[in-house]
DNA sequence: ACCCCTCGAGTTCT
DNA sequence: CTCGAGGGGT
């Protein structure tokens, strides 16, 4: 995207003529794709070549990338035959797939096992047989079967909810369509997408020859190719597939343990990894995960480490899960892969709160089958503990496989004695005083600088207007980081009520937005359409948006639940600048909320700014209540206690949902006390609860009675 | 008083 | 995804 900073373009300046000349060859392109989509799709009979079809594409999406307007433009290109749908749909996950915790070395495999022996209740003698697996580097895939046909299968996403896939992995030919021998009427199977290091390397070769994209690794191709649009590439895409977990099982288990359930797929024809092995406590596993690390090149697909297993399912359900992770499986990771490079500099970035994060400029460099050009230095004591310069040669690894960071510098080769970096004491960006807080108990810094500058400093407020428009904020499409940017170095939006008064504006102003490099009068139409869409906002996201500090999504939803009205939280923390006051205990008492969020309230609403820039964006964004608490729900009005540990969400999602439907939490359990929902582990509320008659109702027993609403 | 979990804030690359 | 720190339960 060439959002050029510089150049607001006249209407007679030479670019106009290429945006004009671009504006025909999409057009012609797009007719001529059309037409071989026709073709291919619907007569089945292709008029060119796939490398010549793909040249086409790539110069119609290199277009647009270019002229963002053009993308706004009806196309033939686009949505002709069966021409790749826009998106996938997205399919929530019956049983969340969640994530593993992970072990790095024998001892930590040691405390595993204990861990879990010690959860059971189980004597020191007493053996736990574990599974051991390679830990397959793809991507994980969900697949259903009813009454064994595959109806769907559906990528990881977040773990709730991830995107349907069905027609490309209908193109995996080891994936049966339809599950041999007597399977369960429904059966979700999960499991690992993968391309072979042969593939992959075939896979390169071609696209390198048709001009095509060359991926990083065999895990990034197996992603792009699982992820077309178009399934009839995926199909060309040699894919693979293990078999290793399941979700929602009706029908009756096929078997009473992690290895019984795996040999039982692979019965029912789906390719399971033939190295899982049964282990007898931690010396077992040691030896599997070395001797894995031994023939790991010779395996011909790319692993990241083990997986271990509780083998009994009964020990399973027992265990359970903490927060997003089963406390019966671990991932025993390879020691992250590590290559040498040069760092050329050190860059300052300026945060949203004012901190000052130190990043390495790195000599390109390649780490785990991904080019690596920056990473995080943390602080400036991490730089100082590492004595980290710059022109030194440094080891840079990628932490749990994904962020850069740099590990040591390798002092041999640092010639002469270079200075030590000096870390600056003043804004890179605004010049003011960048200082470290001193805690008022301890005395001690705080690990972070930040800048004082507050709201002259442009970096911050541009990071404050970036947070506005988030996601998870007001969600305000089309002002991304680098229309944020240009807006706000042309002066044209300095705080988040700008951006609503934009159009109005723009309308007395003589440099059209529409004219400026990169936009169109389509996209400025869009661009303020989707500012328009946001003047009602949910109160959460609201407070969420404002970027009060130590507010984030969760403390948002907090206060917003217990305020209702953004005027209630507004008067009660103004009235929260004085910590005695009546008004401050109120933030304070908020379940999740103590002393120290209370005070970040109350300070952000003490500051007269802060109270003006509310005014002007309460002039222009309405919030709106987050969300209805039902009043027809079996449990509305009941008052509700839990207890133990939960298992499918966390106390925090149940206490949430539960207010939703209209009851009210308590903490412990009293003659008020309706239902108590108890999990593994309950103590003396349970007791007390049973003692005094209340209902006690177990996770899922509450989970189905709320079921439906 | 401790320990465990959750949250916020920071970051990378595709 | 990781780190540090806040909050709440034991």
């Amino acid at each position: 995207m060439s959002l050029d900073m510089s150049a607001a373009k006249t209407p007679a300046s030479p670019e106009k003529a290429s945006l004009k000349d671009a504006r025909a060859e999409h057009a012609r392109l797009g007719a001529e794709i059309a037409k071989h989509d026709i073709a291919y799709h619907q007569n089945d009979a292709p008029t060119v070549s796939d490398a010549d079809y793909d040249a086409l594409r790539r110069r119609f999406d290199a277009l647009e990338k270019e002229f963002p307007a053009l993308a706004d433009l009806p196309s033939p290109a686009r949505g002709v035959g069966s021409a790749p749908a826009q998106k996938f749909a997205k399919i929530r996950h019956v049983v969340p797939m969640l994530s593993l915790g992970n072990v790095f070395d024998a001892d930590e495999v040691q405390e595993f096992v204990e861990r879990v022996r010690r959860f059971l209740g189980l004597g020191a003698e007493a053996s736990v047989d574990i599974t051991a697996e390679p830990k397959i580097d793809g991507l994980s895939c969900s697949i259903r079967y009813e009454k064994g046909e595959l109806v769907h299968a559906v990528t990881r996403g977040d773990g709730f909810e991830g995107e349907d896939v069905t027609a490309n992995v209908k193109t995996i030919s080891e994936i049966p369509r339809k599950l041999h021998g007597d399977a369960p009427a429904v059966l979700e199977v999960r499991g690992e997408v993968y391309m072979t290091h042969a593939d992959f390397t075939a896979l390169n070769k071609r696209q390198e020859a048709e001009g095509g994209k060359v991926f990083a690794n065999p895990r990034n191709a197996a992603a792009g190719s699982l992820r077309q649009l178009d399934s009839s590439i995926t199909a060309k895409r040699p894919l693979h597939f293990f078999a290793y977990a399941w979700g929602e099982i009706t029908g009756g288990m096929p078997a009473s343990t992690q290895r019984g359930m795996v040999e039982a797929f692979a019965k029912f024809g789906l390719p399971t990894n033939p190295r899982m092995t049964l282990c007898r406590g931690a010396g077992d596993m040691i030896a599997f995960f070395d001797k894995l690390g031994e023939d790991r090149a010779r395996l011909g697909y790319d692993i990241d480490g083990v997986v271990y297993k509780v083998n009994d399912l009964a020990y399973q359900d027992r265990l359970g899960f903490v927060s997003r992770a089963p406390r019966w499986a671990v991932a025993h990771k390879f020691p992250a892969e590590q290559a040498t490079t040069l760092l050329l500099g050190i860059e300052i970035q300026v945060g949203r709160t004012g901190a000052l994060t130190p990043v390495a400029k790195l000599e390109p460099v390649t780490v785990g089958g991904v080019v690596v050009s920056n990473a995080t230095l943390h602080n400036e004591d991490e730089i100082a503990r590492k004595d980290i310069r710059v022109g030194d040669a440094v080891v840079v690894q990628r932490a749990g496989d994904v962020i850069p960071q740099i590990v040591r510098v390798i002092v041999e080769k640092r010639e002469g004695d270079p200075p030590k970096y000096a870390f600056p004491d003043v804004c890179p960006k605004c010049g003011s005083a960048a200082i470290r807080e001193i805690d008022e108990k301890t005395g001690e810094a705080d690990v972070v600088r930040r800048c004082t500058g507050g709201l002259i400093c442009p970096a911050q407020a541009v990071e404050r207007l970036r947070h506005f428009c988030s996601r998870n904020a007001l969600d305000i499409e089309g002002l991304g980081d680098k229309q944020i940017e240009f807006f706000h170095e042309k002066g044209l939006i300095k705080t988040p009520a700008d951006i609503f008064t934009l159009e109005a504006r723009d309308k007395e102003r003589v440099a059209k937005i529409e004219n400026f490099e990169g936009f169109g009068k389509v996209s400025t139409r869009n661009l303020f359409a989707a500012i328009e869409a946001r003047r009602e906002v949910e109160l959460n996201r609201f407070i969420f948006a404002l970027g009060i500090r130590r507010i984030g999504e969760t403390n948002a939803r907090r206060l917003a639940r217990h305020f209702g009205e953004f005027a209630a939280l507004r008067a009660c923390a103004r009235a929260a600048g004085d910590p005695a006051s009546e008004a401050r205990a109120e933030i304070n008492n908020i379940s999740g909320v103590g002393d120290v969020v209370a005070e970040a309230v109350a300070d952000f609403f003490v500051e007269d700014h802060n109270e003006r820039e509310l005014d002007r964006l309460l002039e222009q964004v309405t919030p709106t209540p987050m969300e209805s608490v039902a009043t027809d729900s079996p449990v509305a009005g009941k008052t509700v206690v839990f207890t133990g540990a939960l298992e499918r969400m966390t106390r925090e999602e149940a206490k949430a949902q539960a207010e939703r439907l209209g009851a009210k939490v308590a903490g412990s359990v009293s003659k008020k006390t309706d239902i108590l929902v108890a999990g593994p582990g309950a103590g003396s509320k349970l007791t007390k609860a049973q003692d005094a008659g209340v209902r006690v109702m177990s996770e899922d027993e509450w989970l189905a009675m709320i079921a439906g609403t």
